[in-house]
DNA sequence: ATAAAAAATCAAAGCGGTTTCAAAATCTTT
DNA sequence: AAAGATTTTGAAACCGCTTTGATTTTTTAT
């Protein structure tokens, strides 16, 4: 059933039932109803195929995701921030494009989504420092919202971002006063820009209490369990180890806490963790009772509201470029502990 | 820079620049290479929207994922699912559409995507038993592939699976041949189908050998962490307690280890686990050294697989159905070893 | 009752491609 | 060199909707 079957059913043109189901105003309101009802008993549907290619507009967002091509790594939280943007995309009638695409091979992409008319706006992630998207993204016209900011990029850009200097600021001045002096950091890859900004906020903690922050107690790689357990590993066995990690993610802390078992070690008591927790649906950090210390912020929320965001600049361009930067909270859990006596 | 456009600087008729894009055989060579050329400089790009229209394909695969209601839990194995799958639509000029749907909601969102004739299939997630959705996708007339197989499914269908009855009946017998006796399943949640069969050859494994399965050992949850560990804990509370685990999922095992641990006592030694292995990318069982022995299978092989097998049944739908069993290999790592003498 | 204004409806032209059918150009054959 | 066959190209219809610019109908004012 298509708009002119339906016309013809109704003894209408097809643009009187066009206006009516689109909700303009010269319509009779008698003739509306017959209209609205026609469309509800035939089950019509308008082709969305048509819609687009009149109106010009996809009602679509794209959402292009790097690999990480040296070890094909999908970032983890990646599920959940669709599973917060979908839900607003459905509310509003939006489709949602995915395309997954090798680390750095992005700008192609949406070069790709804009020529040939596939989507209105996109959502960047996975932000790089200098990342030179913004650029590409910016030069073609596309609206976007950036989830997480680039450091070095001059110019405004509409960007969703957690306050990840002021979160790891704080995580790492909690177990400064809990008694640790030495605190390592199992970080995510040194290329993205969060990263940085959490590391700034580690050593701003540090530098603010006085303390010089080493070398051999940062670690940059992906934000796995086993890295994290890699970089742990590493730096129990030094000598003079930590007596306390600040962790990028909930596997990173996972894989912490395996390093500190395996060096006979009780989380906690010998060792105190404390992570970041995007909240992810399928890696809780425990329920009432928290598993890790944590500072915490919903990576789904963000999904919302950079989707969000993002249709409010898909309707009106003008209005940008929007920015939001949440805060993380501080929770406490099982995984923090005062500093041990110095042997 | 549209086709109209780009036939009026070649001196030609849209007809025939279409033709020589899309590989027809009566364009002439000569012809053919100057639009190619003038294609490429120009860098044209042909609109989406339109090909859609006039073709009335979508040119795009839609995947359905449902969220667990009742704990907004998207499943953990989707992101690695989709790379793959977006691999194979990204080679073949197909777009990857995502919805992301309450559990139990999905037969409106594949209503709602045919009718708009915004895709060409769909594939089908997180397979329950007795799953309604097969039927309703018939239905419609839908091509689909579905991600497992739906028991109490009369007629035929396209399917990717593993072998899930098989991995779990190795596993068992595995821990079985090391002397272990009462032995744990930590198990998915009952209403997913593969879940069954993960059961069936739990249970089959022990009846071979002449044991009895106990009830309090078999747990069914969501595969998180926290479930994998409050079941095991559970376990390892009670008078009898199990020697050994078999877990759902590298979450689950690393909840069950935690469990472990918090009995004080040690995997691979004290208590033996044995996972699934879904080679997440962002949840390596180790690299060399695997952490876990387990039954390893790739999510990210079966979303290509799934894909292709997609792509090729909307090709020509009178191919299928079509079926495809991958089985898991099994992998021996730290976590087993041979039952402890009874005390 | 009639002219002017307002409201409701419609015909037709897009949107940017594909595809059918006809026409022009080139090649064979005799 | 003419007729017929084959290649190559093009005009126009179509996909299903939106939207512009009439046109018709109804309402209001004189």
């Amino acid at each position: 059933m298509n708009l002119k079957e339906l016309a013809q059913k109704l003894n209408l043109s097809p643009t009187t039932v066009s206006r009516a189901l689109n909700g303009y105003p010269e319509v009779n309101d008698a003739t509306r109803d017959r209209i609205m009802a026609a469309a509800k008993r035939y089950n019509y549907r308008p082709n969305t195929r048509a819609i687009r290619l009149a109106t010009g507009r996809a009602m679509a967002v794209g959402h292009v995701f790097p690999v990480a091509t040296k070890n094909e790594i999908m970032n983890p939280i990646f599920a959940d921030f669709i599973a917060g943007a979908g839900e607003v995309y459905g509310a509003n009638g939006y489709d949602m494009l995915l395309s997954v695409v090798a680390d750095g091979a992005e700008a192609a992409t949406y070069r790709d989504l804009k020529s040939r008319g596939a989507v209105d706006g996109v959502i960047m992630h996975a932000v790089r420092t200098f990342d030179e998207r913004i650029a590409t993204l910016q030069e073609l016209g596309i609206p976007f919202v950036s989830h997480g900011r680039a450091t070095g990029i001059e110019g405004d850009y509409s960007w969703v971002d957690v306050n990840n200097r002021r979160a790891f600021l704080r995580a790492t001045e909690f177990l400064l006063d809990l008694g640790h002096l030495r605190i390592g950091l199992v970080n995510g890859r040194e290329d993205m820009d969060f990263a940085i900004r959490r590391r700034t906020g580690y050593v701003d903690a540090l530098v603010g209490r006085g303390l010089v922050p080493d070398p051999s107690l940062m670690a940059n790689d992906e934000m796995t369990e086993l890295a994290g357990y890699r970089a742990a590993n590493r730096m129990l066995a030094e000598a003079n180890p930590p007596t306390a990690f600040v962790a990028a993610s909930m596997l990173s802390g996972m894989g912490v806490r395996r390093a500190i078992e395996g060096h006979g070690l009780k989380m906690g008591r010998d060792v105190s963790v404390i992570i970041f927790d995007d909240e992810l649906s399928y890696l809780r950090n425990g329920d009432d009772l928290p598993i890790f210390t944590a500072t915490r912020s919903s990576v789904r929320d963000a999904g919302r509201i950079a989707a969000q965001m993002l249709l409010d600049l898909i309707a009106d361009p003008a209005s940008g470029p929007l920015h939001r930067l949440l805060e993380a909270d501080l929770i406490l859990g099982q995984s923090t502990g005062p500093a041990p006596r110095a042997a």
